[in-house]
RNA sequence: GGGCGGAUAGCUCAGUUGGGAGAGCGCUGCCCUUACAAGGCAGAGGUCACAGGUUCGAUCCCUGUUCCGCCUACCA
């Protein structure tokens, strides 16, 4: 092997393309279910396919990665499966604004023309953050990439549907369910976000029958809704207005009368005015008081929120409202509504009142309940199992505080929502007998469907009486009229459908492939708290109904990445830090290095360039420890002459003995940050900062006789960090490594450090610690003096301790390299006693000689604040001993703990006075 | 409304069987010392949010308060 000549800095660009090539070309990353090792998998969370890699996706994945690379490196059968779901809504958005652009539509193009025209879409735009992920270097089997649409995964879908439809655990009704007017959609309750705004509380009087000088004064925030009222609902028990339970009202601006009923669940007696309106057509709350008391419901809405004159016509809206509100959306109608209301005298105050308001999780939407036809998963079934699971142990969630939040929100789970009213995703296997169902579908004419105009009341409709038929494949006849002509269900699953199947679906069931018996249940799912329920508990769910076990053991939620700010990151805010740019900038073992610094648990991360640009410098600091490992080992030499027994050898040995140790315990807990930290402090801190000074007149010497053990020592600690730091820094270490000597092909694939028992040496570490304290003492007297770095100085050195003198004695060489000077071990008592500055530390007392014309006001400064300290600590430490209650109480060794250090100050302290009174004598002469 | 998390150095954060308060970045001073100025050395900087309680002893355990964040919820 030649030596290499390594550039000064280390240039990540240059190095990370080419070894990723490598590194899938030779399919280090390809997994296989005959390797014997025990199985370790996760699959990804996929992305979104329309996504690209946003600095969210490059934590994730970046933790991912490094648990995947060092379970490789342990010798388990790994497989990370990657890929991208559909994400039917925002997909469908992306290509129908394609679409828009050409001045076409989807109804213009017809469903299988726009379905082929998103699967061109993602030919050419869906691998975009497949291929940023593999510029962060993810070590994913790239040989099982799977997509929700694909075959295989359709065939689950379409699989489970049956048979949870088979097991009574899918049902269509109508509902009031969640609708986006821009999607044209039902979303499921998770997909809502609620907003905290600002609203109005609008009371109004509906006039009684019987008494119309007599009014009952409801509130409401929505009081367009008001004209789909079909009760006003009281409390039972209010005094109040108990007796005109039973009585009826007139809706204001309509020819309609409704009753009073009571109803104790809806009404809240100090809330408002204690009467409600009941719109069941248009409020969750509403819909079930109008289940209790049998209430007809008026849908005053189209689809797109505007207001539909049928059910104007429905509500017995006076023709001149009428007029006015058709075709009005939401806002408009609120103004005309509330401007009439006035006008009546039917608008009794106005108030502010803060309110949620739910939006699209897509498009921002404002949401409203619609009534429709749609389909459901009855979930208790489902949940319990799903429960127990986390209950009993059998899934880990990590940090464990998320737990109870998950056990929540299953306990109170609510029908899931899977019908979505758009084109591009799994289209549900229901079929409709256009025979049986003459009178429960209503389809439009192909010349309609296809006109340019669209007219929004001509749609397809199927009502809920419609039975469908639930099959695999389209069916040859109908089991009741024997007929042959079939409607197909035009509604697709919800995207999370099949998102909740991947554990398994990607390994190929429903086949019991190799894959599927050895992989699931998988090990670890790695993902943020925001698909908790969206995804990870609805993977639980279908895990356990189909495979009969959970789909992993694991569960580590990490937090949301940030601005430095704390701001949450938004392409409208400017915001946003872009991994790719970064990586570009700083390298992306930096920027996946920071990532899992600061994956702390339950703590958002706030994430700054700055942060980046410091792990830049460490990796730097590893390039530049190489290049010097380098300058000195000569790869032709014969090494293992003699084991090295030296310091230096002995103690980074066991430094880093002490860092695997920690490293793998910390990744083991999940504790990436301090997994980090550990090889930060242990890299720049001891193994630069101490080691490789150690050892540099070592090295610098061709004769010395610990040459070659040094240098074998050298390039072993060297090589073993590089195999510990890879997980982390997958690039700049096969870099580095492969410039070393090694055996194998690429460090991907090589063992993870273990800790070697006999690596410990607790004297080496102890000895340090004394050496590092004069060292430290030395230079401190050095910056107090003002003598440059490089001067040669005569430096004494005493210790208290007769034992701690004579490993002062073995380290003597070190100590004069160190502190660049000639080193005296006389006893104190022999030190001169002028023109010595003397320093103190635990013993430990260095003197270096003073020349003529320092200035020795700062050394006296910081011996009387030295001084201070020691006397602050010894009082603390006197006060505690001297109480009858800590003496009696406190445990044996605490209080010989403290005796001991009240001894160590007092020792000091002594000595600090002798120093501070020949200072002054110095200062005074 | 309910639940959860946070409040420690200028900034970002570590700190679990309660007993001497830490890191990184930033800052100050000195150094281009042949691995590294993307660096080295030295140093300044903290009533561990506030008020009580338990304890011989509390950053740590308990209660309350304030502030911030998140999740969740049908107060019309």
């Amino acid at each position: 092997m030649n030596a290499p000549q390594l550039e000064k800095t280390y240039d990540p660009k240059a190095v990370e393309a080419r070894w990723y090539e490598v590194w899938t070309k030779r399919g280090y990353f390809h997994a296989s279910p005959t390797h014997p090792g025990q199985p370790y998998s996760i699959v990804i969370p996929p992305p979104n396919v329309t996504g690209s890699l946003h600095v969210g996706h490059a934590l994730n994945h970046s933790l991912q990665d490094i648990l995947i690379r060092w379970r490789r490196m342990q010798g388990r059968n790994v497989l990370w499966l990657p890929g991208t779901d559909h994400a039917g809504i925002a997909t469908q958005n992306v290509v129908e604004r394609q679409l828009m652009a050409e001045g076409a539509t989807r109804e213009s193009l017809g469903r299988e023309r726009f379905i082929e025209r998103v699967w061109q879409w993602k030919a050419t735009s869906g691998n975009t953050i497949i291929n940023q992920q593999k510029q962060l270097g993810e070590s994913c089997d790239w040989d099982r990439l799977r997509f929700t649409m694909d075959e295989g995964l359709s065939k689950a879908v379409l699989e489970v549907f049956v048979r949870l439809y088979e097991d009574g655990l899918i049902y269509r009704g109508e509902r009031l369910i969640n609708w986006c007017p821009r999607c044209l959609t039902a979303l499921s309750d998770i997909e809502v976000e609620h907003e905290d705004v600002k609203g109005t509380l609008y009371h109004i009087r509906y006039p009684l029958v019987d008494d119309p000088q007599t009014a009952l004064i409801v509130a409401t925030t929505r009081p367009e809704t008001m004209l789909g009222d079909t009760a006003v609902a009281v409390h039972p028990d209010d005094p109040r207005y108990r007796h005109l339970i039973g009585k009826k009202v007139r809706v204001p601006l309509t020819s309609r009368v409704i009753p009073i009923v009571g109803d104790s669940i809806l009404v809240d007696l100090d809330f408002g005015t204690g009467a409600v309106k009941i719109t069941p057509a248009h409020d969750f709350n509403d819909f079930e008081a109008g289940e209790r008391h049998g209430l007809p419901r008026i849908t005053l809405f189209d689809q797109d929120a505007k207001m539909d004159p049928a059910g104007l016509l429905e509500g017995m809206v006076e023709d001149s409202i009428l007029q006015s509100l058709t075709m009005k959306p939401v806002q408009k109608a609120r103004a005309i509504v509330v401007e009439a209301l006035t006008d009546r005298g039917n608008l009794e105050k106005v108030e502010d009142h803060k309110m949620a308001l739910g939006k699209c999780y897509r498009c921002k939407t404002v949401v409203e309940p619609y009534l429709s036809p749609q389909w459901f998963v009855k979930i208790k079934p489902l949940a319990e199992p799903a429960i127990k699971a986390v209950e009993d142990g059998r899934i880990r969630i990590i940090p464990e505080g998320w737990t109870n939040n998950y056990l929540g929100w299953m306990r109170d789970i609510k029908d899931w929502c899977i019908s979505r009213q758009i084109w591009w995703g799994h289209q549900i296997p229901a079929w409709y007998c256009r025979q049986c169902n003459a009178g429960a579908i209503f389809e439009p004419t192909s010349t309609e469907a296809q006109g340019e105009k669209e007219t929004g009341t001509r749609r397809l409709v199927i009502t809920k009486n419609a039975r469908p038929i639930i099959a695999r494949n389209v069916p040859a006849k109908c089991d009741t009229c024997g007929g042959g002509n079939f409607l197909r269900d035009p509604d697709v699953l919800d995207t999370w459908f099949s998102s909740a199947l991947w554990p398994f679906s990607t390994l190929g069931w429903p086949e019991q492939t190799p894959d599927l018996k050895t992989y699931y249940p998988t090990s670890t799912l790695v993902t943020g708290l925001d698909i908790l329920f969206f995804w990870v508990a609805r993977m639980i769910m279908m895990g356990l109904k189909f495979m009969g076990d959970v789909p992993f053991r694991d569960v580590y939620i990490h937090a949301l990445v940030r601005d430095a700010e704390g701001q949450k990151m938004s392409k409208s805010k400017g915001n946003v830090i872009d991994p790719l740019h970064v990586m570009e900038q700083f390298g992306t073992d930096a920027l996946r290095f920071t990532l899992a610094s600061m994956a702390s648990p339950g703590r958002d991360l706030k994430l700054a360039e700055e942060r980046i640009e410091g792990n830049r410098n460490f990796a730097n600091k590893i390039w530049n420890a190489a290049r010097f490992a380098h300058m000195h080992l000569t790869p032709t030499e014969e090494l293992h002459h003699s084991a090295d027994r030296s310091f230096p050898g002995l103690w980074i040995r066991s430094r880093l003995n002490d860092a695997i140790q920690t490293v793998t315990m910390e990744l083991e807990a999940y504790r990436f940050d301090r997994a980090t930290s550990a090889l930060y402090q242990f890299f720049w801190h001891e193994y630069c900062d101490w080691y490789l000074e150690l050892i540099k007149p070592i090295l610098q010497d061709p004769l010395h006789a610990a040459g070659s053990a040094t240098r074998q020592t050298l390039q072993d600690t060297l090589e073993v960090f590089l195999r510990l730091l890879h997980p982390f820094m997958p690039f700049i270490s096969e870099e580095i490594w492969q410039t070393l000597p090694h055996k194998g092909e690429t460090i991907v694939t090589q063992s993870y450090p273990v800790p070697q028992a006999h690596w410990h040496e607790p004297t080496a570490e102890n000895t340090f610690r004394l050496f590092e304290q004069t060292v430290g003492l030395v230079r401190t007297a050095r910056a107090l003096l003002n003598y440059p770095p490089g001067q040669e100085i005569s430096i004494f050195v005493a210790h208290e301790e007769l034992a701690a003198s004579a490993v002062l004695a073995t380290i003597e060489q070190h100590l004069a390299h160190i502190g660049r000077g000639r080193i005296s071990r006389l006893p104190i008592s022999e030190w001169p006693t002028s023109n010595v500055l003397r320093l103190v530390a635990d013993g430990i007392t260095v003197g270096l000689s003073v020349e003529h014309g320092v200035d020795l006001q700062k050394a006296l400064d910081r011996l009387l604040k030295q001084i201070a300290e020691t006397d602050k600590e010894s009082r603390r430490l006197d006060g505690k001993l001297n109480s009858a209650d800590f003496v009696s109480k406190a445990p044996p060794e605490v209080i010989a703990d403290h005796r001991d250090r009240l001894r160590a100050f007092s020792r000091d302290r002594a000595m600090l006075t002798n120093s501070e009174q020949q200072l002054r004598a110095m200062l005074g002469a």
